[in-house]
DNA sequence: AACTAAATGTCGGCTAATTTACACTTCAGC
DNA sequence: GCTGAAGTGTAAATTAGCCGACATTTAGTT
């Protein structure tokens, strides 16, 4: 039945596992969920009322625009992560939008006010919850702070060492990642023009540390990188 | 009365405000105070049991050492600003300590375990909190975005009018800012060298933009910024 | 198979900003 | 008033990495 596979979908999550069966019901009510293809662009900033989601499954990365019309990428939302308006605040300033990077990519979504009204009957959900924002907000810090005190080489270490820990599958010291961005998402992410993310990955190549395709990324040793 | 005076302390916080005077006391029961003056380092890290502090007077930095003994601004704190473990959990991997700016702060504290229970009976506080934490993040978001996009001389304007907003005493035009950085403390928040930062400060200074010395800043124009 | 758009590879010039190095100024503490 | 430490001013050498320009490869579409 559709309102039970949603059901299990939020249950799904560690953040709701303290949840009844009936209380993932009333965020499901008004629940969406949506699939979509590889490069399609979803936007969920501004335009619809306000809401979260989780991606359950694929690849997407969050984009943000700014006046200038610089892109860059503001995330990289894997298989059962949520993503949204986490803070529970709307903000418009902010031209946000999120393109699909798997092949297909599957979402599920509930209305932030509905989120809202359960936790505030689920004191120990809030709290989870809070725990939840924090460690994103520690994980942003740290990605930031690694962009701004390190050089480009490690920056792309340190972002493909994160990588392989979140994704890769590991085999000794060797880990396979498999390979859904381009070396110019790579660039993005780590703050750096596409020419120089380029070179440093072909420099990693000759160096024998990893082999790269659009496929897949084979770290040789993990240790080395 | 010490205990009353705390409450008024707590009170004090738009985040407190919603909660009565009970439980302000039922966080005072424990609550740490005290007072500081310049140049005093107070660790606040894994030394300690976890505990959430507030700023109630003057101006600290938090500054945080990576492996190198690198060290960066993390934040500056003003009075009323809340601090510490904000995200309600404690990771023991980060260094960091807090270094008084102003001439002398009063700091009190409560246990994070004390906020906790608080926050289980209040899950109106626990929403405001997690918003109080989320605009916390996208503040954080936001200034990393500029250092990262944008060249030295737009950070430093950048921060400059984010420092003359928030505690800048502005006459028509021009803004009066009670100096407490040193342009070493200028050029690490903007992320920076020492070098490049008293270069471009003079070089506003000779354009007629501002007025350095070390105990103000006086913007001109702040359109002008 | 042919065509096209996107992705990748490579190069040299250019520039902002770090680094190194040193002189000068301010100020607190003796 | 003297002294040392911290803070500020300035300049030249060096460099990482951006940018423009182009060639080549790959993959999807008709």
């Amino acid at each position: 039945m559709y309102e039970d596979l949603k059901y299990w979908y939020l249950r799904d999550h560690k953040l709701f596992r303290v949840l009844s069966y009936s209380q993932i019901k009333q965020l499901c009510i008004i629940t969406g969920f949506k699939t979509a293809t590889k490069g399609e662009i979803i936007y969920f900033s501004s335009s619809d009322v306000p809401r979260i989601f989780l991606l359950k499954k694929g690849n997407i990365k969050i984009v943000a625009v700014d006046e200038d019309g610089n892109e860059t990428i503001k995330d990289i939302i894997q298989k059962g992560d949520l993503f949204g308006e986490l803070t529970l605040e709307t903000d418009d300033k902010v031209e946000e939008y999120a393109k699909v990077l798997s092949d297909d990519v599957s979402i599920c979504s509930f209305l932030m006010s509905d989120f809202e009204d359960l936790l505030l009957k689920n004191p120990t959900l809030a709290i989870s919850y809070t725990k939840f924002v924090g460690l994103k907000m520690k994980r942003i810090k740290n990605s930031y702070a690694n962009l701004i005190s390190k050089d480009a080489k490690t920056r792309l270490s340190q972002f493909l060492k994160d990588w392989a820990e979140n994704e890769g599958v590991r085999e000794g010291n060797s880990v396979r990642i498999e390979n859904y961005l381009t070396q110019n998402d790579i660039a993005q992410i780590i703050c750096t023009s596409r020419q120089t993310a380029t070179q440093l990955l072909n420099e990693l190549e000759d160096n024998q540390v990893l082999i790269y395709n659009r496929k897949e990324i084979l770290i040789q040793d993990i240790t080395q990188l």
